[in-house]
DNA sequence: GTATCATGTTATATAACCTAACATATATTC
DNA sequence: GAATATATGTTAGGTTATATAACATGATAC
């Protein structure tokens, strides 16, 4: 994962903020997260801290449920996602992997 | 200015995250303030709010002070890097401006 | 027309943050 | 070396933000 995603999936941001970047209240971003459709962690005194990648998401949802979307529709659109988000990891490695021995291949007539 | 800059503009983080991602102490953090090292604006209630760039900028005032510079060496520093970045500024006025309607947009979430 | 869904509202408790004041260790100046 | 300045710690008291949980409700679906 790049830097870039990493600072993307840092929980710094609190649900006031949350609240302001989305225009949802926090009735609506607790709602969304008891469905499983976002998973904020929590800070030391037990508080949600939300990433960037959250109000992304959360952007999504609002757009999904103004589309007529229910919550469970979008949780299997989320799935989905999910599972071609796996299958492009798994071809990434894969090409990685012959690339090393590629490489590895190469390598050799350094010798 | 680009859209990231803007991003890394967004006062969005609460003084606990900045706490957390500098390792710095909240009094720290409010003397610099009244320094005048950092401007961090005010949420609805009164509380600060910081962007990514004070972030970075409250970690140069650290490794500042940790070198032995007190805070007018450091005032003095900025001032420089500020003047420096003047003329640039000049070129972008038309970016600045767009800029400013930006932040007059987030102005507005804390009504 | 009743059940479900998404959201509003309210109450109550805890966590986070605010300012201001006083304390202190270290370095500086006279 | 006593007085001053600097940067930070600590404490107190008050306000704002967030938490959970429960009950309410308009809209939609069946």
């Amino acid at each position: 994962m790049s830097e870039r995603e990493l600072r993307r999936n840092l929980a710094i941001l609190p649900i006031g903020t949350i609240r302001e970047l989305t225009l949802l209240t926090d009735r609506q971003i607790r709602y969304y997260e008891q469905n499983e459709l976002i998973s904020p962690t929590r800070g030391k005194g037990g508080q949600r801290r939300f990433s960037l990648n959250d109000v992304d998401r959360l952007l999504e949802i609002k757009d999904f449920l103004d589309a007529g979307d229910s919550i469970k529709d979008i949780q299997e659109i989320f799935a989905k996602q999910r599972r071609k988000a796996v299958g492009k990891q798994d071809s990434e490695s894969a090409l990685r992997r012959s690339l090393q021995k590629e490489f590895a291949q190469i390598g050799r007539f350094d010798r």
